[in-house]
DNA sequence: ACAGCCGATCAATCATAGCA
DNA sequence: CTGCTATGATTGATCGGCTG
């Protein structure tokens, strides 16, 4: 395992061949973030990438300080305050955990390649 | 800073480009993983010593390169230009009929 | 059975670097 | 200096796996 020796600093296989992997097939279920609009079909309403106002992020920082866990009643609460799906609060804090665990690992350890000095 | 609050704020992370060496390194293990390009989180932390790149650098990068990839359908980033030669793709290769894979429409 | 969480990844987008 | 494109980063949401 591992051949790589020369490793020029240059790949440059170029097949030519416009291979299609099946990786690249891979294709993920839109979004349905359907929320039934008041106005009616009209399309799906969302089938995109909702965008949270600055006023529902505010609350949900707040709310993500309180508690980093959401108990079910909590969430119900936040949802209809926010005017958002209870699925949307709940994926809001995952992620959101994840964010700051991300945060914590990298800013605690970030120079940890020797010293070369600088 | 805060997603795009426009709150730009002097001096917040000036997004550096990766060296030449780095991204040479990095499209070298594509390529020759290019069947599948998914390094193992060890694998980017191998990637990440050697390019000097933090393990979020490298993932978001894997990321990013896959997504293009994807969407040119086209392996043919490697030189991209420098002399001649280039670009050459005919056939919109769109065979592969419809595999019998299809999401079951469950009636 | 089952919902919620984690970890990884996707997909669309923002913002900037960098070059013609 | 200007316009445009390549590229790094962010984030709502999906996928598969695991767990209580």
């Amino acid at each position: 395992e591992d051949k790589d020796p020369a490793c020029p600093p240059e790949p440059c296989p170029n097949t030519g061949a416009t291979q299609t992997f099946d990786w690249m097939k891979v294709k993920r279920n839109p979004p349905k973030t359907a929320k039934v609009s008041e106005y009616g079909l009209l399309g799906q309403t969302n089938t995109i990438r909702t965008n949270f106002t600055t006023k529902q992020l505010t609350e949900l920082e707040k709310e993500f300080h309180f508690n980093k866990y959401l108990t079910r009643a909590r969430r119900v609460e936040i949802a209809a305050t926010l005017e958002l799906n209870e699925t949307q609060v709940k994926i809001w804090f995952q992620n959101r955990r994840m964010k700051q665990k991300k945060r914590e690992k990298e800013g605690l350890a970030p120079a940890v390649a020797s010293r070369s000095g600088k | 800073y805060d997603r795009y609050g426009t709150v730009d704020f002097s001096g917040t992370a000036r997004r550096k480009n990766a060296t030449r060496e780095t991204t040479s390194t990095l499209k070298t293990w594509l390529y020759e993983h290019r069947k599948n390009p998914y390094p193992t989180k060890g694998e980017k932390i191998m990637l990440a010593i050697i390019t000097k790149m933090t393990l979020t650098q490298v993932s978001t990068w894997f990321a990013n390169a896959r997504r293009r990839l994807k969407k040119e359908n086209k392996m043919t980033w490697s030189p991209k230009n420098k002399a001649g030669d280039d670009r050459k793709d005919e056939n919109p290769r769109e065979e592969e009929e419809y595999c019998t894979e299809s999401r079951d429409q469950k009636i």
